[in-house]
DNA sequence: CAGGCTGGCTTGACGCTGTCTAGATTTTGT
DNA sequence: ACAAAATCTAGACAGCGTCAAGCCAGCCTG
């Protein structure tokens, strides 16, 4: 409705939805998007969107990929400061715990069961979030070559804890359960002793 | 519908509401809980239930309440267990995660969006949930005292790291993301590990 | 240039949802 | 016995996702 519409025409109206639809969720949340909502912020008839997304389930998981993309890049940036090569480890955790705060929604949809629920994720998306796991993993293993961590620890195993545990922690944080954004800064320091500890003193195995 | 109904007055409404909408959650998720289909099934009007519950939030709180109360009555008796004395963290973090595998929908529940968002938590919620913590603190103390983990780490700051770590595993589970259950015994051997190791050789610290 | 095909868009409709309002009925307290 | 409170019902409203049918514009072929 704020467009000037000049054609019956849209032109773009797949990645103006996609934009629509990440401002909506960004301003109050998934439960504030809906389709018909959607459809008239960007001028355009009630079910004009299903010409270009399958369903809802489909339009979302198209910003979930978004999402993993801009994550992965954002990620990338952060690597190439000059700490993150002395501190890989501790910049990644701040990375993560970074995203999910900056961008609550997008990370609730990202991890959301909304997305990866019900039926299956889209082939797209498992795509793109088995992309940044596996990158995480590669960046274990470099860590680990460079003696960082046991060569005893398989980094698959060590990416998956890494993972859970700065998922659990985003997830509580955001949700309001257990622990407050004041004492983040204790848990992330406890939370990356523990990564560093493990596989540094193995004790006896059995 | 499927009660012979008798009077007018239902008798035990509130219950019989908890009860259906448990069973409908357990069936097939929160969505395929509605209130219309669950005052269908007690046989009872569209807008009965609102006169035990302010909304579907308040009746999803409370389902999730009962939760948490279960978790901590299931959760007592796994740890009365003959091995629990001698490996207790071993045996909370199995119980923890097979809980969470065993009753999906329920602990989706607990700790999901549906019931912690958008204007606040009951405060009954809040309670019981934060009783199941504080316990787990207590119990971390208690491990502490007996001298399985280092005196220098703080019991609260590592209940909330573990939780994390419990919780991001047992999400990225439950919605097929990163992790699969196949896998789970080595990724809970590894996280075991990493409680063990931190404060237990405690680096230098600065 | 004519004609039709194809992809993009619209209108109408259906069944479902949560919940408000007003009223009916039963139980309870005095 | 009567009033008040608790409990339940019926009706209505606005919103939702999405299906089916039809309309419109531009491209491709003849």
């Amino acid at each position: 409705m704020n467009q000037t519409k000049t054609s019956y025409h849209h032109g773009d109206l797949r990645s103006s939805l996609l934009e629509a639809a990440t401002q909506l969720i960004a301003e109050g949340g998934v439960d504030a998007l809906s389709m018909r909502k959607l459809a008239d912020r960007v001028g355009v008839s009630r079910t004009a969107p299903y010409h270009h997304f399958k369903d809802k389930h489909d339009l979302l998981s198209a910003i979930a990929e978004d999402g993993f993309r801009s994550y992965e890049r954002a990620l990338r940036e952060a690597l190439d400061d000059d700490r993150a090569k002395e501190d890989w480890l501790s910049c990644f955790v701040r990375f993560y715990l970074n995203f999910a705060q900056s961008y609550p929604e997008t990370y609730n949809l990202m991890f959301g069961h909304d997305v990866w629920k019900s039926g299956q994720p889209t082939n797209e998306l498992k795509t793109q979030a088995h992309g940044c796991f596996r990158k995480h993993v590669d960046r274990v293993s470099q860590w680990q070559q460079r003696g960082l961590i046991g060569s005893d620890i398989d980094p698959l195993r060590f990416a998956q804890v890494t993972w859970s545990t700065l998922h659990g922690l985003s997830r509580l944080l955001l949700d309001g359960i257990y622990v407050d954004s004041k004492q983040l800064d204790d848990v992330i320091d406890l939370s990356i002793k523990m990564f560093r500890s493990v596989g540094i003193h193995p004790e006896k195995t059995g």
